[in-house]
DNA sequence: TTTAAATTTTAGACAAGACTAAAAATTTAT
DNA sequence: ATAAATTTTTAGTCTTGTCTAAAATTTAAA
């Protein structure tokens, strides 16, 4: 049995070792969950006696076969209900993840085979995040941030990098928005910059904006 | 703030004082939450400096209209959850309960909101009873015990009242699921057993059937 | 390479929620 | 009405997950 704590610890460290793709030091870990590097040495203990994660004193953290596949599936629950906030019950993107964060941690193997089959097994959440199989495997995404698309190429927009209430703001003004279609229209190679082409309207944007949109192709 | 463990003792007590409609005493919460007298002593002191009970030493508790909406509340979304299971995730009658009391914890108005508009506003759960509204109303149940019906008259099986193994395997056997309808074709006055015509087949029952199972009318 | 800075761990404490054992109050029975 | 039985509360302990302060280790710098 894996406590609601234990699996908050396992997501932070899977999430911050996918960046990394090394062993996670215990102040990345306390700063993800907010708490202190005390309470992260003693969680990081507790999940090493049950072989969630591999642990040297000092060393870091490394997570097992079995703690990946615990942090997978409470990422699969998670994204499963963010695709019915959003598909069935009108969610819009910045609300879908508070109320996730709880689901996530439903206990019923039932509960998210059929919440799958319900969902009609979707590959993506709302964000443009792959969403593991049943046996913790990914589909490659196909989320990248604007910055990479090619002129003339369409997207559309599945979230922000850096979610600062300045930069939402800005995306409001310009009538951005989860599921906003996007098409590059130019791409200035000396400043990064950007035009794109919104609802017939056109936008000129600056290199940090096309670095901080993720969108996906298709 | 609510903690789920005061949640699930509010609810103990909401159902607890249902019935004797007095003040509830230590031992029958603390039997309800198959946990010791001690244990529900000190909850009872956390509910009542909180405001959800009125408490007097050696005396009971009753809930305070403060207590009685959160435990409402809590209702509310656990019948919801239970429509949702059954109607639109195929979960059948006796899965339903532990996801619920799951998914009864989780913090959001919108989410209970936009689950109730998508069921379309159900009156009653899958065991017949009433969803109170989001102000704490109820409507008046249409379930009764089998034995309350007339001859003649037809009902729907919504549920049991003592749940033993033993009792669950004589439904199986007779064929008696949730939504199975039934047709009361006689009654006994000398010893309260019934008749009754289900698929066609008619089934004799003693009185102690007829008071253990859950029905509604239409 | 030895000192300074940063990171990590240990030790001890605390709150929530539960438990056991024993004391206090209430109820029941004689 | 008083003794016996039951119920309820108190006191003290335990576990989980957190914290602060201090000690140990590693990394960076001079």
């Amino acid at each position: 049995m894996v406590t609601l704590s234990e699996e908050n610890y396992l997501k932070a460290i899977y999430h911050l070792a996918k960046q990394e793709n090394a062993s996670v030091s215990t102040n990345a870990i306390a700063q993800k969950m907010r708490t202190k590097a005390s309470s992260a040495t003693d969680m990081i203990k507790k999940l090493s006696d049950k072989g969630h994660v591999e642990y040297q004193k000092y060393k870091g953290v490394k997570l097992t076969e079995k703690g990946r596949l615990a942090a997978v599936s409470v990422i699969r629950k998670h994204r499963l209900w963010e695709v019915f906030l959003v598909k069935k019950l009108n969610f819009s993107w910045d609300e879908v993840h508070e109320v996730a964060e709880q689901l996530e941690h439903i206990k019923s193997d039932k509960l998210t085979q059929q919440l799958d089959a319900f969902l009609e097994y979707p590959k993506e959440d709302p964000h443009g995040d792959s969403i593991p199989d049943a046996d913790g495997n990914f589909y490659p995404t196909k989320k990248v941030l604007l910055a990479q698309i090619n002129k003339n190429q369409s997207c559309i927009c599945v979230g922000v990098k850096d979610s600062t209430t300045d930069f939402l703001q800005y995306l409001d003004k310009h009538n951005i928005a989860l599921g906003t279609k996007i098409k590059v229209i130019s791409k200035e190679s000396f400043d990064e910059s950007m035009t794109l082409k919104i609802n017939n309207t056109e936008l000129a944007i600056s290199k940090e904006v096309a670095h901080n949109l993720f969108v996906k192709i298709n």
